[in-house]
DNA sequence: CAGTGGTCTAGACCACACC
DNA sequence: GTGTGGTCTAGACCACTGT
């Protein structure tokens, strides 16, 4: 991992960074890292270009390349990770809370259109509908929807669904779930959210739904998460340009 | 733009892309596009990257390059974009709706703790706390306070900000706000939100809240955004690697 | 083993900022 | 003009996939 040349200067780079070897915020030039530390040019611009997608510095055409203020205040609310507070994925954590999960239903289901278009499907095909409440120690903070194709995972049983399916993917038939598309919105809670999330009649409900894939690019699951508007929190660094 | 080379060539995969040339979904190789177009093989690598953090193919070392199967259907809820649907500047627009505003409050303040930590503040120094409330067609959709540091910005006056302040920035100081760090997250609304956006007691507001960059690096505002909930709609596409 | 994308190098020229 | 990051090239070797 780290034997890469990029990687490694990175790493330095960062550290020099977090340990204020800087301190008037500029850079040196990238020629200059690239002769210094014996790398070229290209690997040199690879690391910066990644500290600027990570908003640790900004690069400036004809100026340098300096320090983002704000990278240097611990305390700060930036963070630099364009992620939402549930890794996206199965492996659910947080701060050390147990991760759990209900199965509500699990059943076989004639795809609607949309799930026909937005997993891909051809005409009579199937998919699971899988609707489990997940929790944190015990407390339940999320109602997941899931549609998966049948023909993708034909050997699923409560049982596996009751764990994570993800990680039974990796581990059984070697699939890896690598990028997802979803969208954040919010709505006010119904009835059922109440009930199951544990909210008042005036709080929402998060929702986070969208398209799972693996790493073939095949659409593996549709997925409807509901959560408790207390978990739903994202963050995300954007350029404007 | 459209001069260099790898953008050129992102250009024209992009339209055999949509117009079906690759029936199979597996496009040639990296060095075939090289001969082809006869262009390095790094311009390739750029432009196919690009298409990869889009969302729009999939690469798989000693695979291939593949088209992402959504990427194909026109209907698809999949657009490529990481994006609110409120171009997150001040620039917003919507189905040709007309943006309007209605400055609410403009003071000028001492800091908060957090502020002055957001901001990169140092002790003594003043913002302004503007309160706008935003419309569509002449209907309220949010409620947006701003702190700006005044030493950035020493000449605001009311007239300014009842327009857009990142245009009178460019305009007259010619600096660009280019980044943004914005936690989103939803809340139950208050009496204030159900009054001002024409919520019922049981709808939320959606909260997007953070900090905009000038192109130096310079933390130039903290904003705290209150949505009606229905323009909460915030689209994501993430690489779990 | 052959094919494919990932990394790395050395060097050239371009576009933009600042003096 | 000088210095900076951005683009581009040609070519080498590495890491992974599939046969």
């Amino acid at each position: 991992m780290a034997d890469l040349v990029y990687q490694q200067f990175l790493k330095t780079l960062k550290t020099q960074i977090n340990s204020g070897a800087y301190p008037d915020l500029k850079l040196p030039t990238e020629r200059f890292f690239s002769e210094q530390y014996k790398i070229s040019l290209s690997s040199v611009k690879k690391a910066l270009q990644i500290l600027a997608d990570q908003g640790i510095v900004f690069k400036k055409r004809g100026s340098g390349t300096f320090i983002n203020p704000l990278a240097q205040k611990s305390n700060s609310i930036f963070n630099y990770n364009n992620s939402s507070n549930l890794g996206v994925t199965d492996s659910f954590s947080m701060d050390g809370k147990k991760p759990g999960i209900k199965l509500l239903s699990f059943e076989v289901i004639t795809p609607t259109k949309e799930l026909i278009r937005d997993l891909f499907l051809n005409e009579n095909e199937f998919v699971y509908e899988i609707k489990r409440l997940r929790m944190f120690d015990g407390q339940p903070f999320m109602i997941e929807t899931g549609y998966i194709p049948i023909k993708l995972c034909p050997e699923l049983t409560p049982e596996i669904v009751s764990k994570s399916i993800f990680n039974y993917l990796q581990e059984s038939q070697n699939k890896v779930v690598s990028k997802s598309y979803l969208t954040i919105s919010a709505l006010p809670s119904n009835k059922t959210d109440q009930k199951l999330l544990g909210l008042a009649t005036n709080e929402p409900v998060g929702l986070m739904s969208g398209v799972f894939f693996l790493d073939d690019g095949t659409p593996f699951e549709y997925s409807d998460m509901r959560l408790h508007y207390q978990y739903l929190k994202y963050n995300t660094f954007v350029s404007l340009d």
